[in-house]
DNA sequence: CATTCCCGCCACCGG
DNA sequence: CCGGTGGCGGGAATG
């Protein structure tokens, strides 16, 4: 397998001035000789010497452009044959796909890769990957492969057996890992981190060189234990270990790194620039080596493909000031915190104290979901004991107890049926993502299924609730995970109220009625809004329908619009030309006099059937918002029956921002007098997949930041509650994101965000807003801006304590686009 | 030109 | 010592 097939398939970029003729003649030489055995692409069905099939060739192979001129000078001439041949030629094109580049593209290829193995295979069967097979049968070199497989080997999807051997595991293990990925970026401080660098670049980067380096210092000195390895999971290591013995592998450990990045960021997307710094920055800390960065950038690029043909994440765009940077967005399931016995880990970025983080991490019961890391045991030696222990347990053959955890995926294939249901509940479901990808990328299955609190609703496979125990929090929040959908349904209830509710009692439980639509909001929304795009871009998977989205995003009939299901997804190009003009129009219809929502937030709730998901692959693309029949209910006050389609429209946010004390702080949010850690994650988690995940973003947000405001008085009304808010959600909103989003953001209250870099600018603020806002960056830099505001920041020392800053304001927005 | 990232050389390491 | 691994960076394809 020398690299002779390279030199077929390459073939001059381009050959502007070459005519198909003097094109042929140049390429029938080179295929001809192809040596490659197996190559599909070289198994033309027609004869090669054949004109046209040359032609083909020549024009499959052409880009596009060139292909399209070459076409249109072919028509002026001989029209007719030509025609033809172009006919052919495209026929050609979709049966065999040109050899272009993508075609071998890793992610392509792991794609192939992937479709040989269940993503949940039974435990019992022998998955047993051997290398050699697997690159013979896809048709790449053996190295490729172990591209792919090292970073499945992050993920615990596979472990290493032996020379040439792996074993697949699927996604079983996925979401233990994700967890323990996720506990290990928190105790890395990732967080703090990406902040750092952020703040640093922001600030015109070396301006300030000796500050800065001193912050950096600080904030990686915590963590100079860096040198991470890689991350384990108790019940997998010593299966590797017969085998493997380096562990610390580059690609393998970049990845889990990678990964631990957007587990632990809020917004939940990561540039690769930033990406490639902290991970850079770990080992050698102010290396700016460029070519190490180009090294590394290149790297991450690998896993990327990697990990998007897993769809756990995705390429986006983030567009700042200075022109769009590359990006990811987490699109994998939510992770949840931690085992349920254990408090809520606290929001990424507040980092509790050792002792407590200890106790969170690692408690008494759940052994298996610990990670043995060296990292941590330098952290916090007694956490190492307490690893030890559990990790010494007895570990049952199967991977992971199956007990109350929420291992379902560990469950035997007896329970087949409902097993795999639960797993695709539990965790995002790849397999039908993938193919319901097709029609619409959108559409990123949740993976939780959606649960009450109350016992009583809990499914028959119940995993633990989603629910931070009554004990730990002083706030109790009903949260309930997203649907697939993307109907997020998590009531949050007046800290003064939720407070009583200790147990979630039935009488909370949300209940479907009737659905009536709510107007008004919306304009609120406007408002306070922050302004984020997305452009809707595609993968080459997925194929949008672009004009089925566009109507959708009229606006619903006002009131009396029953089920209003409306697409609301569009194509980029309209969504963008539109939705100026949209949000204009919307504006004017106005009508505060809606707040309705007096004491709790609102949240959609969706029925609890576990059916939902099976369905979403086809409905992603009649209307993301599948979900009209979702009905939105106050658990406290009357219930506000609202349509999906208004679900955007509905926002809670915007009353809710309106009060004057607006509290940024994804770092400090610990700080927060009374708060609910497990609240907060949850509401997190919220990704901006569904159609109205921006909405929902946003709403999550304001419920995540209510219980942290939580002095807000008895009184529903809560006008002058200070509100926290977690700006990262806020500011970026997935591809659905309708127009009364847009008009939101334009309107007032801009929060955006570099790459998770919270920033919140109040363009035009309302009368009421004017006063100052609280915000709880630390970060925030005053430009001289007008509006003042507090910042509440984190100390190293672990106390929070509020430092008066002013509020920033971009000039731009943050735009997350897909590409 | 910039972004993506394929390709495969070659060091390294385990057997 | 051999063959599997996989770091690494040139530079091609693509945007």
């Amino acid at each position: 397998l020398e690299g002779k097939k390279r030199k077929i398939t390459s073939r001059p970029p381009r050959a502007p001035a070459a005519t198909s003729h003097s094109v042929l003649t140049e390429i029938q030489p080179d295929c001809q000789p192809l040596t490659t055995p197996p190559k599909p692409k070289e198994i033309l069905p027609a004869d090669p010497w054949t004109p046209t099939s040359n032609l083909k060739m020549l024009i499959s192979a052409a880009s596009p452009e060139i292909r399209s001129r070459e076409q249109r000078r072919e028509l002026s001439n001989n029209s007719r044959e030509v025609l033809q041949a172009k006919h052919c030629l495209q026929v050609y094109e979709y049966e065999k796909s040109q050899p272009s580049r993508k075609e071998k593209s890793l992610g392509l290829l792991c794609h192939k890769f992937l479709a040989r193995y269940p993503d949940y295979p039974s435990t019992a069967e022998n998955n047993y990957i051997c290398l050699d097979e697997v690159a013979e049968e896809l048709n790449v070199e053996r190295r490729r492969i172990y591209d792919i497989v090292n970073v499945l080997e992050s993920l615990h999807m596979v472990s290493r057996l032996a020379k040439n051997r792996y074993a697949w595991h699927g996604r079983h293990n996925l979401s233990k890992t994700l967890q323990a990925l996720k506990k290990v970026g928190e105790e890395n401080k990732y967080t703090q981190q990406i902040q750092m660098i952020k703040k640093r670049e922001y600030e015109h980067e070396f301006d300030f060189d000796g500050e800065r380096n001193e912050e950096m210092a600080r904030s990686f000195g915590s963590n100079e234990h860096s040198e991470m390895s890689f991350v384990e999971l108790p019940g997998m290591e010593f299966r590797a270990a017969s085998v493997n013995s380096r562990k610390d592998k580059s690609l393998r450990v970049m990845s889990q790194k990678f990964v631990m990045l957007f587990l632990v960021s809020t917004p939940q997307i990561v540039s690769l620039e930033v990406a490639a710094k902290i991970l850079i920055g770990e080992d050698q800390l102010e290396d700016l080596d460029k070519s190490k960065f180009k090294t590394k950038i290149r790297r991450l690029y690998d896993i990327a493909n990697v990990l998007s043909s897993l769809e756990l994440i995705k390429k986006v765009h983030v567009t700042e000031e200075r022109g769009r940077k590359p990006a990811f967005k987490w699109t994998g399931p939510d992770v949840l915190p931690n085992v349920q016995g254990s408090c809520p880990p606290p929001i990424s970025e507040s980092i509790p104290s050792k002792e407590q983080c200890s106790k969170n991490l690692f408690p008494s019961r759940g052994k298996q979901n610990f990670t043995r890391h060296p990292s941590l045991i330098k952290l916090v030696k007694t956490i190492e004991n307490d690893r030890r222990k559990i990790q010494s347990a007895p570990t049952s053959p199967v991977k992971m107890s199956a007990s109350t955890d929420q291992n379902l995926s560990a469950l035997p294939s007896k329970m087949a049926q409902v097993p795999a249901i639960a797993k695709h509940q539990l965790e995002g479901q790849s397999k039908s993502a993938l193919e319901s990808n097709q029609l619409s990328p959108e559409v990123v299955p949740k993976p939780e299924t959606p649960r009450v609190a109350a016992p009583s609703q809990q499914p028959a496979l119940a995993q633990p609730p989603a629910v931070c125990p009554p004990s730990h929090s002083s706030v109790s929040p009903v949260i309930l995970p997203h649907t697939p959908a993307g109907v997020s349904y998590a009531i949050y209830l007046h800290p003064s109220q939720a407070h009583t509710v200790t147990t979630y009692s039935p009488s909370f439980m949300l209940q479907p009625l009737p659905c009536a639509n709510v107007t008004g909001i919306k304009s609120i929304n406007s408002k306070v809004l922050n302004k984020t795009t997305t452009e809707e871009g595609d993968n080459q998977l997925t194929t949008d329908d672009p004009t089925k989205s566009l109507t959708a995003k009229e606006r619903p009939p006002i009131k009396s619009e029953t089920s209003s299901q409306r697409c609301l997804k569009r194509s980029q190009a309209l969504q963008e030309n539109n939705l100026i003009k949209k949000c204009r129009s919307d504006e004017e219809s106005l009508d505060p006099s809606l707040t309705f929502f007096p004491s709790g937030y609102l949240i959609p709730l969706t029925q609890c059937t576990h059916g939902n998901k099976a369905g979403f692959s086809n409905k992603e693309k009649a209307g993301i918002c599948s979900l009209q029949h979702t009905t939105y209910s106050s658990p406290i006050a009357g219930v506000i029956p609202v349509t999906a389609s208004e679900l955007k429209a509905v926002n809670i946010p915007a009353f809710q921002i309106t009060p004057l004390n607006i509290m940024l702080s994804p770092t400090s949010i610990a700080a927060a007098p009374v708060l609910s850690n497990s609240c907060l994650n949850s509401s997190n988690t919220s990704s901006a997949q569904n159609p109205s995940s921006s909405v929902l973003n946003f709403t999550l947000q304001h419920i995540g930041l209510i219980p942290a405001g939580v002095q807000v008085p008895a009184n529903p009304v809560l006008q002058h509650m200070p509100v926290s808010l977690q700006s990262e959600n806020v500011s970026y909103s997935s591809e659905n994101m309708n127009l009364q989003e847009e008009k939101v953001s334009k309107n007032i209250l801009q929060l955006s965000d570099r790459d998770g870099t919270i920033i919140l600018s109040v363009p035009s603020v309302p009368k009421e807003l004017q006063e100052p806002q609280t915000v709880t960056e630390n970060f925030f830099r005053t430009p001289g801006g007008p509006n003042t505001v507090s910042s509440l920041s984190a100390n190293s020392d672990g106390t929070d304590r509020i430092s008066q800053g002013t509020l920033y304001i971009p000039q731009r927005k943050l735009e997350v686009s897909e590409d």
